[in-house]
DNA sequence: AAATAGGCTTGACATAGGTCAACTCAAGGT
DNA sequence: ACCTTGAGTTGACCTATGTCAAGCCTATTT
């Protein structure tokens, strides 16, 4: 099956570590696929996040609702990510965020209980786990540092140098609202860069 | 040696298991204790953070210095939290960071290689780096939703709720900061709240 | 082919928050 | 005790970005 192929080879990428037939067997058996069409909503904000997805085929974004109505991106997500609100799938609260296609989405998807077996069982699996969520708390840590100490454009720049597949896969509004701007403002802000 | 049994409670408590003596041996041979005077730096920009310190007394905050010369906190570190350039430490790159005492501190620090050899023998400390992670990666989504979702205001007034004891232990100007504000618009602010 | 909807651009205007400068006050160093 | 230094406040003004509204273009639906 193309889809696992795919999945482990990320693993064992990730990790450095090699998957056994038995490991295979394992995340096989428990990796659901799942398909979601475009705009179909794999969280709602409220619900509690049971599930995580590998990301196969297909795109997201995770985004609140603030009290104004305005959308606010939190998380563009595409192939070979992880789809999921951690906070509330670690602590089984409900979430604050949606989590919507943007394209038709192929995933992969498990359980919180069953991902707690993965670490225990499958080295790779644990190891994969550990820089992931290293490369999080870094992804962050500048995200936020952009956030605080850049300007619309500089941030905007920084997207163009170190997500240009972003600007192939998402619309321009969509970019904007995950950079924190409005999509007038991203509009006019292209203009002048141009010059 | 009393620095080191607060040390050991935290872990035992973050990560719900105990230490056995073997545990605490290797810890205490490998956990350095260093003070550093108000205004010392832990860690210069362009250098790579060797040591991650576990803070015993005392606070410290992590800022860069933008083009303009001005200074942006991304963190703010107290008691019992851990006090690294993480992107650095994990990577061994040049920080972007400056880590500098608010306060006088006591911290017990250690190496990259070392914190690697605790997290293979010691299963305490490896569900308690788990757990850290958890909540580094929740507090952090937290934060960029608030950056980018918030009014200034409404920021601070989350500091307030979650963070009172950051009032009591940082000058206003230091909170502006973390908070991406000017000091002169949070003492407006502050002003307006109270009506 | 017409009709509709979504995304993008542009203009006019509004506003949150930044900048600069002056002043006050408290604290620490000598 | 004196002097400096740093923090906080306040006022006047500035600027980046948001808001609202209109129009345009392309793609999809009928």
């Amino acid at each position: 099956m193309s889809n696992f192929e795919a999945f482990f080879d990320y693993i064992q990428k990730i990790s450095g570590k090699v998957l056994s037939e038995d490991d295979k067997h394992l995340l096989t058996a428990h990796f659901k696929p799942k398909k979601l069409r475009k705009r179909q909503y794999f969280l709602q904000e409220g619900d509690v996040c049971k599930y995580i997805g590998f990301i196969v085929k297909g795109s997201a974004r995770t985004f609140t609702v603030d009290e104004k109505g305005h959308e606010h991106i939190l998380k563009l997500s595409l192939e070979n990510w992880w789809l999921a609100d951690f906070e509330s799938f670690y602590l089984l609260t409900p979430s604050r965020f949606n989590i919507e296609a943007l394209e038709d989405l192929e995933i992969l998807q498990s359980t919180n209980a069953q991902i707690e077996e993965f670490l225990k069982l499958i080295p790779a699996f644990s190891a994969m786990a550990n820089v992931i969520s290293q490369n999080y708390t870094i992804a962050n840590q500048k995200r936020m540092q952009a956030a605080m100490s850049y300007s619309a454009e500089e941030r905007y720049e920084d997207l163009v140098n170190n997500y240009p597949q972003f600007l192939q896969r998402f619309p321009q509004n969509m970019i904007a609202s995950y950079l924190g701007l409005s999509p007038e403002t991203l509009s006019r802000l292209k203009k002048n860069s141009f010059k």
